[in-house]
DNA sequence: TTGAAAGCGATACCAT
DNA sequence: ATGGTATCGCTTTCAA
């Protein structure tokens, strides 16, 4: 690969010059910008980003850490924060976090050595002081899916707490009386904050939950088959279903029907998320949108805005986003 | 950011011993590299990632071109190329390229430019030629979903005329005679492929389609719905269906329920690709898999393969894959 | 308008 | 075993 001092030499100039030319500097004359640019063309010369990156010491890219790419809800996240790499002519680092405290450790500190300054973090498994740590030292770190108080300005979340109430309010607005919950095992902060939501606002509205009727399993469609037949078993009536999240509710809606319940006639269930599938289900899932890809955007100018400005003008902004009921077709008001 | 000077200040030894003991250099007093450790533990010292590209001339990134990473499709591929990345304690550098030439074409040159020397690239938009010239000037690049014949041992590529050849001889082998295709209008190839395979089956084994019988439509669920009611509009019996995509093959079996056809009994229906969608539907849909997943890590493994040995050692070993049929619900045998 | 030269942070070769 | 130093490709003063 040529470098730029081959550009100069067959120019005929120096590398001062080109460099001037490549940055699209102020002072060329018109004839020597455009021999430099015809070599630059001739031997297809591009600039080195790394040796670039080294003497101005900032990076074009933005990075992300998310747990895995295959599953729809943190490929969308990493597309809102590619869409605003683009818009700033930056691209994409990713790392996958997997599933352990460690590699998500070491995804982050990878990205810290390659000296890159903006990026947005979906951490589930670090520990808060960890994180606060790391956020103390790199500026342009941004959490996305979780709050901790001590930094919260530089994190992006969900009210989950907020979205079970909205699930609540959903449901007995359509009449229904005998609730049930499928949650997840999984993960405890969003399920259960979900869960408590959901019933705060029962009790503000002076109902409440059969505690028998709250099941959980794991977070996928199987998971929501379990913890139907769970459900069932009970032989505890109930006309509607706040489930965890979608891929749960699919399995729940598909265990309903194969145990004769209609949905949403018999009953209705609602759940979380509203990723792709919940568009391509029959019927159409009732859900609460996630704005994930809307909050990875804001997360990803956050951290390329933290990092402009050196000063620790700590914006007292905080930013706690609030998912949105859309109503499809699994849920309808309860038929006496 | 602290460097390597700092620590070497510090510990009060040369920059060349604290060069040893990060890269766990052969020779290095006991005591000296406990001194060393100490020091970047204390003072948080992370190597420079440009600084060590720049000097070794290898990069740790290797780099992903596709159109879009909320397509659950290109989500996969990139998690293989990912996989494989981390495997080799790299990263993954990500540029999406949308649907123009001009943005693959920029995608693919900021790669160049970060001296990412081996790379996977999904491309649509951009000509052969172009490729090929590309492909030459950059040894580990490697092209994904595309077969060009001068560079075919750069080529990673699903036989999509095989794949047709196997949807029809799975609906012929369950009896179906009345066979209706949908496809789309959209990137010529790979439609254009699986219909030309499914017709020479059906030739070869003295049967073939009523032309009413195709139709197209855009690549997505509501296409399919659309393109059920073109077919359905021409009032010709057919009782199975190939269909380009699963994301169609989910709205033509909706389609065809909201007509009162039951899928498998009345038609059958078979998808292609194989997506998290086909586990998911409501009868869960017979298919083609595509094994992205595993040609992008072949892929990612070749590309890293060719920038390791210099020599244009091109082996003549050639990469195509095969769909797989997975008979799950949306297909059964005729009844009379 | 152009060139010379000093670094950016690391590696690696040559001494010692 | 350790240190000195040239070098990677580029940007950026400072002079001319």
């Amino acid at each position: 690969m040529s470098t730029i001092k081959d550009v100069a030499k067959i120019a005929e100039v120096s590398i001062a010059t080109v460099s001037r030319v490549v940055n699209n500097g102020p002072k060329v004359g018109e004839k020597t910008r455009n021999k430099v640019l015809k070599v630059m063309a001739d031997i297809g010369y591009k600039p080195n980003a790394n040796a670039r990156a080294l003497v101005t010491q900032k990076n074009t890219t933005i990075g992300v850490v998310i747990p895995d790419l295959t599953d729809p809800f943190f490929a969308s996240l990493a597309n809102g924060v590619e869409k605003i790499a683009r818009q700033n002519n930056m691209q994409l680092l990713l790392s996958t976090g997997q599933v352990s405290a460690d590699s998500e450790r070491r995804a982050i500190n990878l990205l810290l050595e390659r000296q890159c300054d903006a990026f947005v973090v979906h951490s589930k498994k670090l520990a808060d002081e960890e994180l606060i740590s790391l956020a103390q030292q790199a500026p342009g770190l941004i959490l996305i899916d979780r709050f901790i108080e001590a930094i919260q300005h530089r994190c992006v979340w969900l009210d989950n707490f907020e979205g079970g109430g909205i699930a609540a309010r959903h449901l007995l607005s359509l009449q229904h009386t005998q609730l049930a919950c499928v949650t997840s095992h999984y993960s405890i902060d969003d399920p259960s904050l979900r869960l408590q939501g959901f019933s705060a606002e029962l009790a503000r509205q002076d109902k409440q939950m059969v505690p028998e009727l709250i099941v959980d399993a794991e977070p996928n469609q199987q998971g929501g088959e379990l913890a139907t037949q769970k459900l069932l078993s009970k032989h505890i009536p109930f006309s509607a279903v706040f489930v965890y999240n979608d891929a749960m509710a699919i399995g729940v809606i598909s265990a309903l029907e194969d145990n004769g319940f209609r949905v949403p006639q018999d009953v209705s269930v609602i759940g979380f998320d509203d990723v792709l599938l919940s568009r391509y289900s029959r019927p159409k899932l009732t859900t609460l949108h996630y704005p994930i890809e809307e909050m990875a955007e804001k997360a990803a100018q956050l951290a390329l805005a933290n990092c402009e400005q050196v000063s620790i003008h700590q914006s007292s902004e905080t930013f706690k986003y609030l998912p949105r009921l859309v109503k499809r077709e699994s849920t309808s008001a309860l038929s006496l």
